[in-house]
DNA sequence: CTGTTAGCGCATTCAT
DNA sequence: ATGAATGCGCTAACAG
């Protein structure tokens, strides 16, 4: 019983007598033998894995994403291996050096800050696939999704503005963020399509996390007493200006209609149900999965287009005049 | 130059001559190289990863977790490859499966249903380290970090009866589930040795998700309107309760008061803020990712002993008296 | 300080 | 249908 009629067996790669490879599983069954994945990826070149670059291992934003990821992989006989990046640009290269040296076949980027060019190179060794931000590949191995953000903030505060509202308030995302900046420039955009000013003291400045979002609330009710609605450029922040609302004694939605981005799980079930826009992670990442999937195969897949759909909750009245 | 200088100038094994060191690093940058972990795996017979057994890579109980793992192997040399089992127990043996092929130096087990037996068996092969379960192993290179629900619970419902709550109702998780039974027994026990009875149907089942809760909260309010406090196994499904009183009218702290248990990161944010018990996840897992990474240096780490924290906040006040 | 040699465990020729 | 031989890229032991 030579060793390559042993690999034969485990990889079905040719025809082996029925007597002999029951006798093998039964010994490695016995003797309790694990291939060496080492081993067989030094010699095929093939790993296995897709590298999966995330943010946050804990954020609720992209771990939707990476559930969709997932269940993109399952059954294709790749599985994920996952890196965070925290949103830091050496880290993230970091990242992306680990999956490599481990030989990963794929990878898929959520978010993040590498340079494009750094994409654009990677993407000459190996397919990729991002997520949240549109960079353009010479090759089709590679590709790119992302939501139209402004477009997202622009109709979320239309809506606002259909209802009645002026002085909507916003609290904005990290400046050196791109989808923070784009939300911002929606909600500019909204505002001057109606012939409204807008107002750089309406704008609060935070960081997508709740304390910012209550802070920031706080900054602009006492700005501006008359504002009668506020958006928010996360729902995570729009959770905090929720309750600096509550703190206040502000009502939601009668003195004060609040309106987030992301739609987290946990929107439909915050008092009351908070209006927010929702990115359709889990479908994006399973899509891209596949794609990638699709690349190493040689396959197709069809092409996606993510919809943003605002969910229109409690959290907005139409404007009162008093 | 040979291979073997280049080797050692990667992994710093011996000393090298600066000058030949810095023509092998503009080297590498020029070509690109990156080194090959298959290879180096394969002679070495060290992977560098840890292997994480996690049940949802969304949920946002385990990502605390986590996050925590991560810091923990942060500058240790090893990284995490963290697979999902989705609490089904075949998964879960897919996911160890997957795990010791690709050669993991060690384990950590987040919550789970693999057989005690299994995990004893595994730990003969590599160090583990389970969270969320008490495991007994034989040898001192494995452990498991479990927390006394049913303690907790049995806090959480004294301090309610402590402020003069008699009928409180509780929304349990699902009866399959080790952290749920233990929550229910410890809510029955607090009740009884207070010489309260445990009435059945002031305990509604749930499954540990938002609608549930709300329903279950439902249910309750319809059976028994004289109840005045809520216990709901787990946060989520607290949230899914908020709800419901919000939609019933009824006020939180004043009509109804409401504990939850987890404290997730947006349970600070609820309105109002709601009362729950920390289990100190992101520390555990910090802690049982310096375990494992001890064991495997031979190093020696101080124990833990993780502590329940009570989170007291807004939404439970005294019984009123009409 | 550095080059040479051997071998990690497997899949894949090439023989038989 | 199966065994023997080769090499994947790297590190460790051994010389020098």
């Amino acid at each position: 019983m030579s060793p390559s009629t042993v690999s034969r067996i485990l990889n079905g790669t040719a025809q082996v007598k029925a007597t002999k490879a029951a006798q093998v599983r039964a010994a490695i069954d016995r003797l309790g033998y694990k291939p060496n994945a080492f081993a067989r990826g030094l010699v095929t070149g093939a790993s296995g894995s897709v590298g999966v670059l995330t943010q946050d291992i804990a954020s609720p934003f992209y771990g939707d994403a990476l559930s969709g990821i997932e269940s993109g992989l399952m059954g294709s006989g790749y599985s994920p291996m996952i890196i965070s990046g925290h949103w830091r640009t050496d880290d993230e290269e970091h990242a992306v050096e680990l999956l490599l040296s481990r030989r990963v076949e794929a990878l898929i980027v959520l978010g993040g800050q590498l340079p494009e060019d750094e994409l654009r190179g990677l993407a000459g060794g190996l397919p990729i696939a991002v997520l949240g931000r549109r960079v353009e590949f010479d090759s089709p191995t590679s590709t790119s999704l992302a939501l139209d953000n402004r477009r997202a903030a622009y109709d979320l505060v239309t809506y606002l503005l259909d209802r009645g509202h002026r002085r909507i308030g916003h609290v904005a995302g990290p400046p050196d963020h791109v989808d923070a900046r784009d939300r911002l420039a929606g909600y500019r955009q909204a505002l001057e399509d109606r012939g409204l000013p807008f107002l750089p003291d309406l704008v609060a400045q935070g960081d997508f996390h709740e304390p910012s979002g209550l802070i920031g609330t706080q900054q602009l009710v006492a700005r501006h007493p008359d504002m009668t609605a506020i958006f928010s450029a996360n729902d995570q922040m729009a959770y905090g200006a929720r309750l600096a609302l509550y703190r206040m004694g502000l009502r939601v939605p009668e003195d004060m209609s609040l309106v987030g981005f992301d739609d987290l799980p946990g929107s439909a079930y915050t008092t009351p149900p908070l209006t927010s826009v929702r990115q359709p992670m889990a479908e994006m990442g399973h899509w891209l999965a596949r794609f990638v999937v699709a690349q190493l195969t040689g396959q197709t897949v069809e092409p996606f287009q993510p919809q943003l759909k605002l969910h229109l909750r409690e959290s907005v009245a139409p404007r009162r005049f008093p």
